[in-house]
DNA sequence: ATCGTTATGTTATATTGTAACACGATATCA
DNA sequence: TGATATCGTGTTACAATATAACATAACGAT
């Protein structure tokens, strides 16, 4: 979560290998915890996701699964280890791409706020807690009760900027 | 806009033909105004989507253009009229339903904050005003040139709860 | 009238996602 | 130990959403 930058996430040189160990062990945890299981395909879903910080397409995690495999796989099977990670809270649907990528903290509640730079796709999972107040007020001025919450802001990360896209 | 809670957009027994005149009257005059062309069939769509205070598909849309007509219309127009109209701000995509809903205030800024009822898919727009506090520490920050807000906040609507939904 | 531009028509196809039913693995328990 | 229940996966077919590419039509300015 970008709660903390002073080492923000996903920087484009910081080691990888331990966010996809960690999101590894934390998923083999939270399963334990909740009496699922992480079979040998949700979990080779879930490491292709964790490939990157970007957002993943359903089709593109198949070719991902058929690599070095005689057979491929077909989509339902994705689409339900998709539909298990979700579940748990262990990734994320990215809306606006029909995508899907690594939750930071399956651990805690699952509102999904994401920064997405539109030029190289990173997106950056950030902590809804100073938007709780106004969505709060919004609850309570509409009767509406608000069970999920999707934030996607969209625009050139810092990188991207420095390096002159748009 | 959420903003005057004292008549709440899209009430139950609101008087519905003031929302869809005072939306083409905004479409009419915006068009004028950037100097773009409110075709017939860009107006035919709007009117569509301005049917309901909830999200329309395109496909629901081609539906709907097809009523008393000789020939089915072909998804390109359609998709085409929607691309016009979300440019110029006259409608808003919900992401997460594949959907389209009539912007309530085209002449301002076009981020895109929603209420969405999971029960009765009434969706209402909300004032985006009270998040850009948040947005603004975040983009500071996170380095994000942040360009596009995208908000979707689900549960059930007061009516809804009100009759027992969940 | 002609030309350039913009809007729409048309055909085909891409992309994303599901329904429905069959098969297999694993667990449990009599 | 074998019946059976449950869960996960395989397979086929298809639904729903969206776009590419090229043709035609409508319109506006000169």
């Amino acid at each position: 979560m970008l709660s903390n930058m002073d080492s923000p996430v996903a920087h484009p040189d910081h080691d990888h290998q331990a966010c996809i160990d960690a999101a590894l062990g934390a998923a083999r945890e939270l399963c334990k915890e909740k009496q699922q299981k992480l079979t040998k395909t949700r979990e080779k879903v879930l490491r292709l996701i964790w490939d990157s910080h970007r957002p993943v397409g359903a089709y593109t995690i198949m070719d991902g699964l058929a690599e070095g495999e005689q057979k491929r796989i077909a989509p339902p099977t994705v689409y339900r280890a998709l539909d298990f990670l979700l579940e748990l809270g262990l990734i994320h649907r990215i809306n606006s791409l029909n995508a899907y990528i690594g939750c930071q903290d399956p651990s805690h509640e699952h509102h999904c706020y994401f920064l997405i730079c539109t030029s190289c796709n990173l997106a950056i999972e950030v902590d809804p807690e100073s938007f709780q107040a106004p969505v709060g007020k919004l609850q309570e001025r509409s009767g509406f009760d608000i069970r999920q919450q999707n934030m996607e802001l969209s625009g050139l990360c810092q990188h991207c900027r420095e390096a002159g896209s748009d």
